[in-house]
DNA sequence: GTTCTAGAAC
DNA sequence: GTTCTAGAAC
């Protein structure tokens, strides 16, 4: 491989004699190769002349010496980023899954590369068998058998993944290369993107890919070498690909050889301005024209007219009409539309595949994707709707169940796409929108019986929220708020998501008895554990004693480390186990017997008041020390420790002892009351609401700010630490969130 | 509420 | 083999 030449000046404007500071992107750099193919060495030879900031995140080492976790090196790596300092990402990283978190790390203002060190496999054995000192302390016999156990799982990087530069070093002499390339990149320095390196084909590239590369770098490219300039980037492979004309025979799509004029993409055609870049990208079916019968030639202006609002407003965006079939004539009604219409064709094109598995045959990155469903949200019927349901396991469903159970003509539904579903980690897809178009088909509910004029609107209507939908999913993930495009609309979904949250799982039977008991109210607030005749199922919880730290304190309160404030009605104090930065506890000297939320009748009113008050002065003297934070005060619905209280907790989070679901979702789902909710349902009501159903401690892990879905307390603290989304709308409403004045949530 | 730990999940 | 959760004890 021969020297990569570096894009020094990647702007360079003559003329231009003032010099602009302008700070260049930080690189975080994934290594890929087995123990022994020389990872450590390669950062560390670079680190040491470089004059750009690196930092080198090994895993072997990151905890406090020893090997740590992926996590640990997830939230180093974030943290370093944030400081500027480009980041070697030093494990094995060998295939795709290990790889995903990393290449999302800093979003687009990061440049993703991966360098692979492919050494023959008796290399790497025979130095991992050699050394030994190794940070990891993979030694002798046993590395030989982890190197070649781990080399089977081989998957090599491939652009798609996210990256902008892949580097693959299958010697010495390439490895040097690369070494010499990165140390000699400064800060303002960028390597040229794309593929550099020789060419390696193997069992797991994806077809469409494969075929592609077959197609114009033929035949040399196993084993082969290709020097940085004779190599192909995805990108410049496309651009050959209008004028290399099908090959005779290909056999990878079915509908080869039904295409003569179609410009369409299609599945197995990728191209640069499809899988490459870090664009977002909308794919949706035709909304109400199949099974709802909606005639073609209206749907097809209005899926050009909205698709043209919607293209001029947004950049680094793009919306992909998919069509199963080939000779469909909705893609072909719209793709002349918008041709006549001169809609950017990188902004919107059409593509034939099937939108369950855009990526993994057509290699089209798609993050999220539009389905056409059915007003009970539920999976079956046919079409789209089944296959994505089909595609995406029980979790799409059960992530849907919980913001809705039904949708209305003309309305979109955004549901975050756990992680855990195959769409998400096979296909990319992180969100599922949700669409329902008009009805006329006489065999469907509610058909509008040929009436257009209605049915136009409720089709515009529907493809407006489909794409606002899209437009706020945009917003939250690169923390960019447009004020004015279209998250009213999504503001007042996400509240109606959140008030028709119900058909939660079943209590769980040991704890139900418990809680209904408690529940079903004690019109006494004196606790009287022998006279208790008038109500059977009126019960006194058994309080363990570790549960009655708070009672005593409230009882006899004494100046003590974390007792910040005694007065006649409470008693404020730290919480000994905060779950963030700041976490506070307002607890309710007044009675014995005011236990928790449940006990809370109209004549606390005043109480729960002062309780407030109280609270929001510490938030603000903490706002004051620090304008960044934002908190909640609230109640938990069914408390751990006796005595009244109430938490004032800011919203970051960044606590360790945050360990579990539990804590998470205590202070993060309807289980957490906030207080001037519970006012007013005490004011109005004389009690307060109580959601005491376990299964809101269950509920799967969702971002406090963007609401997307973590498989586990890690991963989850490590989105948080870094994500900036703005809070959902409902807690910007009636001052549930209380935050510096002046900053928007 | 936390701590401990078995075993599930990866 | 390691990471992570969840249930029991306190």
């Amino acid at each position: 491989m021969e020297p990569i030449e570096l894009d020094r000046n990647p702007n360079p404007s003559e003329g231009q004699e003032q010099v602009e500071v302008e700070k260049g992107k930080p690189i975080v750099v994934i290594l890929v190769g087995a123990p022994g193919s020389g990872k450590s060495t390669f950062c560390d030879d670079i680190i040491r002349v470089s004059t750009r900031p690196w930092v080198r995140i090994c895993q072997d080492t990151i905890g406090n010496g020893k090997a740590g976790t992926r996590t640990q090196c997830l939230m180093s790596a974030s943290g370093a980023l944030r400081e500027g300092k480009s980041v070697f990402i030093d494990r094995c990283n060998i295939d795709r899954e290990q790889r995903l978190d990393f290449v999302r790390l800093g979003g687009p203002e990061v440049e993703k590369h991966a360098v692979v060190l492919d050494l023959p496999v008796q290399t790497c054995i025979s130095r991992s068998v050699k050394r030994t000192n190794h940070e990891g302390n993979l030694e002798g016999e046993k590395a030989a058998k982890v190197v070649n156990k781990m080399l089977q799982k081989k998957e090599y990087p491939k652009l798609v993944e996210g990256y902008d530069r892949i580097t693959c070093c299958q010697d010495e002499k390439g490895v040097q290369d690369a070494i010499n390339a990165y140390a000699a990149l400064g800060s303002l320095d960028t390597l040229p993107t794309g593929y550099f390196g020789p060419r390696v084909l193997e069992g797991k590239v994806q077809l469409g890919i494969e075929r592609f590369f077959k197609k114009v770098v033929p035949a040399q490219l196993k084993g082969s070498e290709l020097n940085a300039h004779e190599s192909y980037s995805l990108n410049q492979v496309a651009k050959e690909k209008d004028s290399s004309p099908l090959q005779q025979g290909d056999s990878c799509t079915p509908s080869n050889h039904a295409r003569k004029d179609s410009q369409d993409h299609e599945m197995g055609m990728p191209t640069g301005a499809t899988a490459l870049d870090g664009v977002s990208t909308l794919a949706f079916p035709s909304i109400s024209t199949a099974d709802f019968q909606f005639n073609l030639e209206k749907a097809s202006d209005i899926i050009v007219e909205k698709v043209g609002d919607f293209v001029n407003k947004v950049d680094n965006a793009r919306l992909v009409l998919v069509d199963l079939s080939h000779g469909s004539k909705i893609l072909s009604l719209v793709r002349t539309k918008a041709e006549k219409k001169k809609i950017d064709s990188k902004k919107f094109f059409t593509f034939v595949g099937d939108i369950t598995r855009l990526f993994t045959i057509g290699g089209l990155r798609c993050h999220v994707i539009a389905n056409a469903a059915n007003w009970r949200l539920k999976p079956g019927g046919g079409g789209v709707n089944a296959a994505i349901f089909k595609a995406s396991g029980p979790s799409l469903e059960t992530a849907t169940k919980e913001r809705a159970v039904s949708l209305d003509p003309g309305k979109a539904l955004v549901v975050p796409l756990p992680s855990d579903s195959p769409l998400f980690s096979k296909e990319g897809v992180t969100h599922v929108i949700h669409v329902l178009g008009p009805n006329m088909n006489p065999q469907r509910p509610n058909c509008l019986d040929n009436d257009y004029v209605e049915g136009c609107k409720v089709l515009r209507e529907a493809y407006s929220s489909l794409f606002e939908g899209f437009a706020t999913i945009l917003s939250t993930q690169r923390g960019l708020v447009k004020e004015s495009d279209g998250n009213s609309l999504n503001s007042q979904d996400q509240k109606a998501k959140r008030d028709g949250l119900h058909e939660w799982k079943k209590n769980k039977k040991s704890k139900g008895s418990i809680k209904e008991l408690q529940h079903s109210g004690s019109q006494s607030n004196k606790r009287n554990d022998n006279q208790d005749h008038t109500d059977s199922r009126r019960a006194t919880r058994a309080w363990s004693s570790w549960a009655q730290a708070l009672y005593h304190i409230a009882i006899n309160p004494e100046p003590h480390e974390h007792v910040l404030q005694i007065l006649d009605d409470v008693v404020v104090l730290n919480d000994v186990y905060p779950k963030a930065k700041r976490h506070l506890l307002v607890l309710a000297r007044a009675e014995e017997g005011l236990d928790c939320l449940a006990d809370v009748r109209a004549q606390h009113l005043q109480l729960l008041k002062t309780m407030h008050a109280i609270g929001l002065k510490w938030a603000e003297k903490y706002l004051n020390e620090n304008e960044s934070l934002a908190f909640r005060l609230g109640y938990h619905s069914v408390p751990s420790m006796r005595q009244l209280h109430m938490h004032v907790i800011s919203q970051d989070f960044d606590s360790k002892h945050l360990k579990n679901k539990k804590h998470w979702n205590s202070f993060n789902s309807p289980f957490f009351r906030d207080s001037v909710d519970v006012i007013e349902e005490v004011s109005k009501h004389g009690k307060a609401t109580v959601k005491d159903d376990d299964s809101f401690l269950d509920m799967e892990l969702r971002c406090n700010r963007c609401q997307s879905a973590h498989p586990n307390i890690p991963r989850l603290k490590t989105h948080i630490s870094s994500c900036q989304a703005p809070f959902p709308a409902n807690l910007l409403e009636n001052n549930r969130l209380v935050f510096a004045s002046g900053k928007e949530g």
